[in-house]
DNA sequence: AGCTGGTGTGTAACATGTTAGATGTTGAAT
DNA sequence: ATTCAACATCTAACATGTTACACACCAGCT
């Protein structure tokens, strides 16, 4: 369903604030970039569907722009492993892989154990206060039963851990090797959601970063994380279409 | 100096063996991803010098393709922190940054401790033949004082490590990961070697390994590659020219 | 002199035309 | 009926033309 792309890459944004040459980083909001951003959030919510063909002409017309840009974006996507490029037959949403999926996750848990490590040694009040105030707003989500924030606002915390390391860049890496697990979970989100008992899992966490205890916050993170790993297995025997050979 | 570059993509291979649609992956030799290697390794090994402009046509024409290949291949790059692209400027290999080198070093600690603890628990014989036979080769290489051959080899052990912890393209996501610290070491490589002891905490990671004693064989190798954390600061002393402000 | 605005130049971004290869289909030979 | 080769079709890869923008330079003003 490509569909609702349609005409979202209109009235394209002045693209660079000022003079900055190899000054600060500006947002540099190319048209390959918004398509970039455009056709990952599609798949990762999975309005483009694991297997489904991408027809880089159509998407061209549908957002407005040539060819050149929408490859440009699908080029960096495959290089994620979001979309798989057969040469001279076809571009594919990349269907999902029992062994790409385990590396992906086995890539998350060394990188936010290490990076909870870190972040419980840290250990500033301003963060504390973040954490404390983004688990208020999961309980907030949670109450009211919406996925949706709920799964943004754990998203965040994640982030806000690995900001808090204080590692330069941290954040967009393992967002990035991330990207495979986001994708399931979003999945699961129909089906199953764990909220109470992810909550305490955060609280936990956030409990051994503000208490400065970086084996227990790498404790912590690994089982919550782990949790989570045995939940996404399970959507294969739900929706095996999804999942390649 | 680009100079080197000429003339060395001449007689593409034939890019795909056969038939293949979705099936077995094969080495999909493009000219995007054979300028890509090219480039790669122009600047992992500094033949490209950190602050150096690419003229994309330039190099187009130096290597007899047109400017597409080249521009998709510098993008890669550019995902990859190897060059930077000012939008309508200019594109430049990319200067060296403490904090980047720094984060790099910490997910390469993280990836590759929690790799060798996974290659100590599975621990086959294979492995651990292929470990020795690697190991061989190194003090071969130590004793001519061959520092490209122990670089490369070192560079080996590293990825059989990867492999040997079973997870299918995690040898791929540390490379890449690695990137940054590869090119710094090469730099190294013509102040100080180091190679006898890199050669014992190689041996002392490797025993750990074939002893399947995971603790110690995350302990060995964080100890290895910390050490090594230690000499890249040196670099900024004896080059500052080649880091970013 | 220092600041400001206009202009020129070079580059990446973008658009579009062309080529080559992968797959599906058809039809003839066996 | 089955095999296989020629062909048609579709797509990504590649080539090249065009545009927009960042920056440098210079002239004129204060």
């Amino acid at each position: 369903m490509l569909a609702g792309l349609q005409g979202e890459l209109h009235n394209l944004q002045p693209r660079f604030s000022s003079r900055n040459y190899k000054e600060q980083k500006v947002v540099s909001t190319t048209r390959k970039d918004q398509v970039y951003g455009i056709l990952r959030q599609a798949i990762i919510s999975s309005q483009l569907a694991p297997g489904e063909a991408i027809r880089k002409e159509l998407v061209a017309t549908q957002l407005g722009v040539s060819r050149t840009p929408v490859s440009e974006a699908i080029n960096r996507l495959a290089d994620e492993g979001l979309v798989e490029i057969y040469p001279q037959a076809g571009t594919f949403v990349a269907r999902l892989w029992l062994d790409k999926i385990e590396t992906a996750q086995f890539v998350r848990v060394a990188l936010e154990t290490a990076a909870v490590r870190r972040a419980a040694a840290n250990g500033t009040v301003e963060t504390a206060i973040q954490l404390r105030k983004n688990l208020e707003d999961q309980r907030k989500a949670a109450e009211s039963l919406d996925f949706e924030q709920f799964y943004e606002l754990d998203e965040a915390l994640h982030d806000m851990i690995c900001d808090a390391s204080g590692l330069v860049g941290l954040r967009e890496i393992a967002a990035k090797e991330r990207s495979q697990i986001d994708r399931v979970r979003r999945l699961l989100l129909h089906y199953e959601t764990r909220m109470s008992e992810t909550l305490l899992e955060h609280e936990a966490i956030i409990s051994a970063i503000s208490a400065r205890d970086p084996d227990l916050a790498a404790k912590t993170m690994e089982d919550h994380i782990s949790k989570m790993g045995i939940m996404l297995l399970q959507l294969q025997q739900k929706r095996p279409e999804l999942f390649g050979s």
